[in-house]
DNA sequence: GACCAGGCACATC
DNA sequence: GATGTGCATGGT
């Protein structure tokens, strides 16, 4: 039940905008630093903040644990929420030193579960930042949940709007082929067409999914 | 000038 | 367990 929709959904989506080639980073490193710079953030806000960590050679995760405070919340100021991001970062990598000695390689080794674990016993990592980190750094077949998911998926009637994100990772998930190819490419494209058309406001005029009996049922006043 | 963005932790009830 | 609030820059 629903679980056709779901691929039906994916299939326009992809028809219509195609390979997103998520996550836009170099790295492993730089993709964990996106995820937590990105949180309520927009990438293009993020972008700023990752070319000044860039251009002060400084994207590593040596040189990042080894900057003082005020001198990476200044690299990152565009990104938004400096303060709280640098000190989220910093946990990060104290968690990453004190026991992996800095190897990603190694945290690579922990199983799903552990690694999941790990990475939301850090502050500032939830389930959000956690699942991109493990989908998109680490390559583990997790869906990642996030506001736009929950927002288009509502809209159409699948789910209540604030749906448990444990409830709806296991419903995409269970829709879904066990894939993390897919699963990279399908959280790209609901964040795709959740800018382009599914906000708070709804901008349904011409969205390919085209929920707007739906919607318009729900918003008119 | 409002509205919004690829969340999270913490306080309070 | 649910709900409210602070965090902050920058584009539309």
């Amino acid at each position: 039940m629903g679980s056709n929709k779901i691929r039906d959904i994916y299939d326009i989506l992809f028809k219509t905008f195609g390979h997103q080639h998520w996550w836009p980073g170099d790295t492993q490193f730089e993709i964990i630093l996106g995820a937590i710079l990105t949180q309520n953030t927009s990438w293009q806000n993020v972008e700023k903040a990752i070319r000044n960590i860039k251009n002060a050679g400084l994207m590593a995760a040596a040189k990042i644990y080894a900057l003082p405070e005020d001198c990476l919340a200044q690299l990152i100021r565009p990104a938004g929420y400096f303060n709280i991001k640098t000190k989220r970062i910093k946990s990060l990598l104290k968690w990453l030193f004190d026991n992996y000695e800095g190897s990603l390689e190694a945290v690579g080794n922990l199983s799903d579960h552990a690694l999941r674990e790990q990475l939301l016993g850090i502050k500032g990592v939830g389930r959000e930042t956690a699942d991109s980190i493990m989908l998109y750094a680490f390559g583990r077949v997790v869906f990642v949940v996030d506001a736009y998911t929950a927002r288009i998926l509502s809209r159409h009637g699948l789910i209540d709007e604030y749906c448990d994100y444990e409830q709806l990772r296991e419903l995409l998930e269970g829709a879904l082929p066990a894939d993390a190819v897919l699963f990279n490419e399908y959280h790209a494209l609901f964040v795709r067409v959740g800018k382009d058309y599914c906000r708070p406001k709804p901008r349904c005029a011409d969205c390919p999914l085209n929920c707007l009996p739906i919607v318009s049922g729900l918003f008119e006043q």
